[in-house]
DNA sequence: CTCCACTACTCGGTGATACCGTGTAGTGGT
DNA sequence: ACCACTACACGGTATCACCGAGTAGTGGAG
């Protein structure tokens, strides 16, 4: 599959959402099921960008732990706002993607 | 329906392709059209970037014609680039609303 | 006849987003 | 001693949709 970067803008902050949302996880972690989901081009530095931008919004809470293979986690959980926020997220991917569908059935 | 335009990045260029790809047309109807999908805050300046871009990347033919109930229209037809490339969108729509739907549903 | 509404396109500038490359650091294997 | 893997940070870039203001053409209300 060739480039999806521009698609997955407005998207991809929200598939982090929905990973942070299922369980308490760090970055490197969220990279990985993320490219196991498929988005196998999405690298470190992106992942990185849109955490620290949660962060910086206060959508999430932080929590520095040891990790025994490498250099401490950050794992990210998210608070109040931030599962507002994810709920917001699906309902416009609801409604965006559904009328997409639509225009491609020609439904119009 | 609050604020779309980030999810629209990528998809938008898409969905123009698409509108054209249907019927020869011009940018102040696709806006309308695009309106009476459900995107009802995409303005017509937005359009015409677009527009103006697929003509710059040769993925439409352009023919002038005059109006009668103002100033003459730009019509937008797909030509053989402009196909292919409406294809390709569509291949990688799928790809990725699949993707994030199985995301939603916890799919992992 | 003048003003306004609607139609129709252009263009320079802005903000948000994902990406790229590089750097820093900790652990463990060869 | 070197390399691989894990883990995070950060400055700069490209792309995209949006905004705002401007330019024009037609027709109707006052």
């Amino acid at each position: 599959m060739d480039d999806l970067t521009e698609m997955l803008k407005g998207t991809l902050e929200g598939c982090v959402l929905e990973i942070i949302g299922s369980e308490e996880t760090y970055g490197y972690a969220i990279t990985r099921q993320l490219n196991e989901l498929g988005f196998a081009d999405v690298v470190e530095g992106t992942v990185y960008t849109i955490l620290l931008r949660l962060e910086r919004n206060k959508l999430v809470q932080v929590t520095k732990r040891p990790s025994g293979v490498g250099p401490p986690r950050k794992f990210y959980a998210l608070n109040d706002a931030g599962r507002e926020e994810l709920a917001k997220f699906w309902t416009k991917w609801q409604y965006v993607s559904s009328r997409i569908d639509r225009l491609k059935e020609g439904g119009r």
